[in-house]
DNA sequence: TCTATATATGAACAGATATTCATATGAAAA
DNA sequence: TTTTCATATGAATATCTGTTCATATATAGA
């Protein structure tokens, strides 16, 4: 869609400053895909279980997938989404790969929003 | 899936005690899907970016529209699912109807992101 | 080496989601 | 009341996403 041709109100409703003010501290368009792709990562509930099962200790594949009642597959692949995100980081012991928080952010963050919810 | 179901590996990758441990501290199903739901508003660009308009200032549906050089309707989509999830709140004024920040727990969450992103 | 176990990954499919279009609702002005 | 403007909303569609299945990779042990 070309910027000419986005529908707009008349006089009484644009407001020109507040509407210059607000792109001047808008992010850049790639730091905006960023932060929606991090939280896009928390807005899945098995993302979510995952990860409050290490907020208590680090734990295999194995364990993840049994504890949260999964296959492990499943569990492999959102792992892999929450590596991506640096949100936990994985090492490997024999034949097994022990995940864990990648640091406290993650805690931090899930606080805020389970804080907003109980409001 | 039946319980029994679940494949898990042998004596060496299981640990009773920190499944246990962790099942313990595990919030309801209830709340842990809340909790995904809010992080999956924050979970889009286009939502990231009117909060982030609001940051600023309060704003009609058609200067958001235009800031974001988008149409009036995927923005009304957009504020309603902002508004659901208690993350904007909407004033009618007249025609138009302004929508700003309903807490700061919006600003909170965002800058967490944001610098776990910048690191 | 060959086998067994733990994890990773590609493909496929079902379900969810963002945008657009058309239209409805709500409020002010004529 | 009728018209006009601002916003809301249902339906349709294209895209994205999570899980499953099958299979590949990695490590340890025989």
């Amino acid at each position: 869609m070309a910027l000419e041709d986005v529908e707009h109100c008349e006089d009484f409703c644009v407001h020109e400053d507040r509407i210059q003010r607000a792109n001047e501290k808008m992010p850049d368009e790639d730091e905006l895909y960023d932060i929606a792709e991090l939280f896009k990562v928390f807005g899945d509930s098995t993302r979510i279980r995952i990860l409050y099962v290490l907020f208590e200790s680090e734990l295999c594949v194995c364990d993840l997938a049994q504890t949260l009642n999964m296959n492990q597959s499943a569990i492999s692949h959102q792992l892999k989404i929450l590596k991506q995100a640096k949100l936990v980081t994985g090492r490997r012991e024999g034949k097994s790969v022990f995940y864990s928080l990648a640091d406290d952010h993650v805690r931090t963050i899930i606080d805020q929003g389970r804080e907003h919810i109980e409001e």
